[in-house]
DNA sequence: GTCTATATTGCGATAGAC
DNA sequence: GTCTATCGCAATATAGAC
């Protein structure tokens, strides 16, 4: 119907308003004011759909969590050699910062710097699994040979994310000022996997 | 004098209780009644020494900012074969996260994901100082040839940076729910210097 | 220097008209 | 469903007494 089309619009103008606005100013940030604005709803609109500002912003992580996750389960689950698999891993992260939803990274970044107390469990339920579903990756490289054994996989993960998102979490913070990052995210990439990948090698 | 020790010691009790608070719930999630409170001072004494609660951040984040730009600085003028720098450097950035001050770390961190608007300035200022510090140390290895020369020293410095601040940001979003972090710190960043040197290695 | 009291502004949430 | 109006509260900052 007609009438359903129009809800879901104003829920999804909300949820799309608010991952930029919270992203942007953080959770404490933005007022539920600015939020129904950007939106183009009324701000009442906020508790009608979500039950308040706390609920939109629980949405907003979850939406974006999950879009996160299932990408990476379609990475674990191809049927690749354990490099390809990194590589395209690498990818994700890369175009989650970049072209696709710049936004949404530092979105989660932030919950994950400092969380707000109410959505610790969410924060952490979504790490945990991003973080057992990547270790499973590189415990098929250390199986099959590739990986050198003497590290345990959820430390060689943790090292590898960090690697990549810290980049871009820095990038985002200082770019235009700091002539580091006139290179090229992609040049960044290209070097961190060469160094992950010759640090994690069996020889 | 008596009176000028009892005015440092208010603006002191003030700049650590800011930081403790600013680093636990961010700029924004922190009033300046809560910050009087816990450093024992009157809420108005915050305009009347740092000129409000924006200065009163300003202040805080200058100088931890100092205090770590100090320790990189202590570590490029060593004596010392660049691959002790680099420990030197990890050990930095661990006792950071943990002993010293960890909250601090957080702060920089949370300030880094997302800067306030008027913070902007101040951290891409001490971002870039500190980059092209520890990018020397990286630099003085490829000159020495010890680290490989295909990488520029910029992406190899943010990649040794982003495995370790990462490790430290995740595990204090995640601790005491996800077993990932049992192993202890220390151990992870033995595991990621390993990665790393070997990585960077030239042969 | 310190503190009380307060001016002013903005917040999140909601009752009630439509 | 949507919007206006408003309640109750908490925020920062400051004037002025001491």
């Amino acid at each position: 119907m007609a009438n359903e089309k129009i809800i879901q619009d104003a829920k999804e103008k909300l949820l799309a308003a608010a991952t930029r606005l919270f992203a942007e100013k953080g959770f404490a940030g933005v007022s539920i004011r600015q939020l129904g604005e950007a939106a183009g709803v009324n701000s009442a609109m906020i508790s009608y759909y979500y039950g308040g500002k706390e609920g939109l912003y629980e949405a907003v992580l979850t939406t974006q969590y999950e879009r996160l996750l299932g990408k990476f389960e379609a990475i674990a689950d191809l049927k690749a050699p354990v490099e390809e698999k990194i590589r395209q891993y690498a990818e994700v992260i890369r175009l989650n910062h970049t072209a696709e939803q710049p936004l949404m990274a530092r979105l989660i970044q932030g919950e994950l710097t400092s969380p707000t107390a109410c959505m610790e469990k969410v924060v952490r339920n979504y790490t945990s699994r991003i973080a057992r579903i990547v270790s499973g990756i590189v415990q098929q490289g250390v199986e099959a040979g590739e990986f050198r054994q003497d590290i345990p996989p959820i430390f060689a993960t943790l090292a590898l994310a960090g690697m990549l998102n810290f980049y871009f979490i820095l990038r985002e913070a200082t770019r235009a000022i700091v002539p580091i990052f006139s290179v090229g995210d992609a040049e960044f990439v290209e070097a961190a996997l060469k160094i992950y990948l010759k640090g994690m090698g069996r020889d």
